[in-house]
DNA sequence: GAATAGCGTTAAAAAAAGTTAAGCAAATAA
DNA sequence: TTATTTGCTTAACTTTTTTTAACGCTATTC
């Protein structure tokens, strides 16, 4: 299940869009770019979008007009305005319309990527997914929980060794890399922390021992690999 | 039950900060001044709001620093920041904090009025069970009243037992940072303080153990998390 | 095939948190 | 006022979690 941000950008200034669907692409967002509001919009009917980004000025139909139209059928995504103009009527007519944000040309690339991601932090994501409960073999396991159960016994994970069981489960029969381990968990690489993570390794093992389809294989010089057959 | 958007503005410049209170005030939000970040903080701690506007530079505590604060104790609300300075690193330092919006000074009233309602537009309404009556797990909670509605007894929680439990249901089912809490609760972060809060938790930690479902969860070295299953 | 780096495992040490109770001061009641 | 209760802090002791140490084994390199 991708969750990737699928981002409609009308921009009738070919260099600019262009420029903003590469810097944006980079930033791992799907861009489609429109060059004028009637394109814009029957892109919008016909495909499925996250974030709109809206010049103002465009031959054909405005952004105005096609954020008005958009919002007829979609009252929640999100619309940027761009504009060359900062005029006060104009900004405040965006917001009127509904927009979450107006940004006023020239504007530095970066700052456009803060505004969008500060817009969507507050958009519910569309993904609700089950609800999170997990199995590795025959053991159930609840990562939010920090619970395994066993056949006899229900363990409770101290944090690190969940973060770590979190880990293998995701990269489940994938290597999971020990170095990125170290850094995502312990912070740092280092001696030490990379003993310590030996030391949960041996735990884990310890607690999954019962289910003998279950094996947490160390690939030397790489990392861990939990398999399940 | 009232629905009114209570503003925290926190502005050193007491002409501009009277300024924008009332003209918030005539737009139908309760809006509180502080003339500094520790005052901010304070008041933060001490009531309720619903929307923070911070000035950037400011005696005592500044707004990245305040804003810092208190996105450990409440992940969720909105963050406006106002500056003198339009600089590209400011910009992006406010919102890699988590700032909703930055505006520049001098901006127009009427913009910032518009960009607080197109932030707003997308936080969830607090009021959804009518009044701020709680629910943890199957145990009723009033914070404004301080009570807990058990099984066969009524609980009068303590201020600081309140102030814990408030925090802890806040951030359901995520870190409550342990540091961020002494200093919102206790206003110091130092070895005694940490100990009380632990008595208190394991006060809590008594009175909800009539509902098996609910655990206040250790993180070690990090905080403490509420789980309700 | 010896040297070395990487890992396995257990145990000890250290740090953080859990719990109970004593002590004290402020608020409230008698 | 004096007595009692209440709320909070500090102390003491226990348990849990994490890190470090120690020693042995295994894979890789030269």
């Amino acid at each position: 299940m991708e969750n990737i941000t699928n981002i409609l950008l009308a921009e009738d200034d070919l260099n600019l869009g262009q420029l903003l669907q590469t810097f944006l692409r980079s930033k791992g967002f799907k861009v489609s770019l429109a060059q004028n509001g009637k394109i814009a919009f029957e892109k919008f009917n016909r495909d499925e979008y996250d974030f709109c980004i809206f010049d103002i000025m465009m031959p054909e139909m405005d952004g105005f007009t096609l954020a008005k139209e958009i919002r007829e059928i979609d009252k929640k995504i999100p619309v940027l305005f761009l504009s060359a103009k900062a005029m006060k009527e104009d900004k405040l007519e965006g917001f009127s319309i509904g927009a979450d944000d107006y940004l006023t040309k020239p504007f530095q690339m970066e700052e456009l990527l803060a505004r969008i991601n500060a817009i969507m932090r507050r958009v519910p994501t569309k993904s609700v997914e089950g609800n999170g409960n997990l199995e590795i073999g025959s053991i159930k396991y609840e990562p939010e929980f920090r619970m395994l159960y066993l056949k006899d016994e229900v363990k409770k994970l101290t944090t690190k060794e969940n973060q770590l069981l979190q880990l293998l489960v995701k990269n489940k029969n994938e290597i999971l890399d020990r170095h990125a381990t170290l850094r995502a968990i312990w912070g740092d690489d280092n001696y030490f922390n990379g003993r310590s993570m030996d030391v949960y390794i041996a735990k884990l093992r310890k607690a999954l021992k019962e289910d003998a389809n279950i094996e947490i294989m160390n690939v030397h010089g790489k990392g861990f690999k939990l398999i399940v057959k």
